[in-house]
RNA sequence: GCCCCCAUCGUCUAGUGGCCUAGGACACACGGUUUUCAUCCGUGCAGCAGGGAUUCGAAUUCCCUUGGGGGUACCA
């Protein structure tokens, strides 16, 4: 089994184009086949160097690894002039010298007569007199594919079943090779398909139509094709197709690369929207690749949830050891940790950790150790109702014998201090929550005062005791 | 407009004629643990789009309706 992901590199990685790699590498991984990367980039006008880029940093991140060399589309001319040339000796290809303004004027009488739109294939079995008649007129052609006869096109889809659609829907005879000399992407496909030997392509499933427009092509090269699969598309929850245009960033992979997420987790939730192999949540790849069946696929969109994605994320963050986890936060981290000591910094990361959907979270879990946030207003009353907490707990704090280092020791202490108000529970501990880190959620509150040490600690509450209003 | 595809909790899905009082996960709500926070655990919420037909029996098969989506380029 031979598959492959091709993308166009009209823009940045697309989450779409991902899962379609991913299923096509799990179907070549599941039988020992192969999987291999071509590069879409007939269209010389939208093709980017930098989308190129982008799609190979993406793929690497994500652990894609394809076989061979990635191949291109714009250095393959001659390959596709050689087939073309032969369609045309054969009758099966014809030039067509309509103009751009003619088609737009075909169009506008079709809508007006209410008819099906498309082209009318006139110059299919234009005179010789009128070829000549054109080419002294110095008319510039396009190649069109001949469609011959109205007939079904059918193929057993893979994930869709038993497929026909009628030569007649496809828009008239196709385009296969521009003015230009630029061949197009339906023929493109199908001769480097046909080349690179795929025996299975599986794709989004806005390209049915276009399989059969291929399909056509094959037939009229006289090679055989090679078996399809189409893949539901992924919708946002504005139940579209979700795309780079009308949803921004969150359809590219950048985003997530760029915001912390774990490719694991990404690949995990992108193979688990639109396949489940009925008991696994939680898998690499190659696990899935062991009893991947094509046929389980499923045939309606999925849409898009951040919060699964985010649950993944997690699921995957939670395996890192420490140094792991220190390791990816890195790059993320505003603040030098430097200030604690290496024991301080263990108990301060995996105290929040748990707190994180990706790493990029780290930094609003770091503030209040190194910045004074101002209180939110809904929070300021429980400042007022325990101000004789802080009270008490200030002159606690403040004794010179008082031991900052040991976390443990201050939790007791504020323990004892509960016994003897006969507080506890959120009278007892919110307070001092806020007035010390200005939240009301966080890390164990010992470990949170002994961090930011004796003078921090000290001003804060100062400071919130002289704000409460009596 | 025309062609094509799709249809189980809010979301991802299991389910291929009786094992379904429709299972799991995310999210959400509530409870327990943590005298706070996070974690963890438990419970709950919630669905076969509608209508016909076939059948002893239908989420599962067929038809229609409705809804949603995709395609309809000298883009890919």
């Amino acid at each position: 089994m031979r598959t492959r992901i091709a993308p166009s590199p009209t823009g940045s990685l697309h989450l779409g184009t991902v899962r379609t790699a991913l299923y096509n590498q799990l179907l070549a991984m599941s039988t020992g086949g192969e999987f291999c990367f071509r590069l879409e980039d007939t269209d010389r006008t939208r093709s980017k160097e930098e989308h190129t880029d982008e799609i190979i940093r993406g793929f690497e991140w994500l652990g894609i690894k394809w076989h061979g060399e990635m191949l291109r589309q714009s250095e393959r001319d001659s390959h596709y002039q050689e087939h073309i040339d032969r369609l045309l000796s054969e009758n099966k290809a014809y030039k067509c010298y309509a103009t751009p303004e003619e088609l737009d004027e075909m169009r506008k009488q079709q809508r007006a007569n209410k008819e099906q739109e498309g082209y009318d294939n006139r110059s299919r079995d234009l005179s010789p007199a009128a070829v000549a008649a054109y080419e002294t007129e110095g008319r510039s052609w396009v190649i069109r594919l001949n469609l011959g006869q109205d007939r079904d096109i059918q193929w057993d889809d893979v994930v869709r079943g038993p497929m026909s659609i009628n030569t007649r829907d496809l828009g008239g005879d196709p385009i296969i090779q521009k003015g230009n000399g630029q061949v197009l992407y339906n023929f493109a496909v199908v001769v480097d398909d046909y080349e690179m030997q795929m025996s299975h392509v599986f794709r989004g499933e806005d390209h049915l139509t276009n399989t059969a427009k291929q399909i056509a092509i094959y037939q009229a090269l006289g090679i055989s094709a090679p078996i399809f699969g189409h893949l539901p598309l992924i919708f946002t929850k504005d139940r579209a197709k979700l795309s780079k245009r009308k949803h921004g960033d969150i359809a590219g992979v950048d985003k997530y690369r760029n915001e912390g997420y774990l490719p694991e987790a990404l690949v995990n939730y992108l193979i688990a929207t639109s396949y489940s192999n009925g008991v696994d949540e939680v898998y690499a790849l190659d696990h899935a690749a062991k009893d991947f069946n094509p046929d389980r696929i499923s045939k309606s969109p999925a849409v898009y949830d951040i919060d699964k994605l985010n649950w993944y994320n997690r699921e995957y963050m939670a395996k890192l050891s420490y140094a792991e986890l220190m390791q990816e936060l890195q790059p993320y981290l505003k603040y030098d940790l430097a200030k604690f000591d290496e024991a301080q910094q263990e108990a301060l990361i995996e105290a929040i950790r748990g707190n994180l959907n990706k790493f990029s979270d780290i930094n609003q879990n770091l503030v209040y150790f190194f910045e004074d946030e101002p209180i939110e207003e809904k929070l300021t009353k429980f400042i007022d109702e325990g101000a004789n907490v802080l009270q008490e707990l200030y002159k606690l704090l403040s004794a010179d014998d008082f031991d900052y280092s040991d976390a443990a020791a201050i939790k007791d202490a504020i323990n004892a201090l509960g016994e003897k108000l006969e507080l506890k529970g959120k009278k007892l501990f919110w307070p001092i929550r806020i007035a010390i880190s200005s939240r009301s959620h966080g890390p164990d509150l010992g470990l949170v005062i002994s961090l930011l040490g004796r003078e921090k600690v000290l001003e804060r509450l100062s400071q919130c005791m002289n704000s409460v209003r009596s």
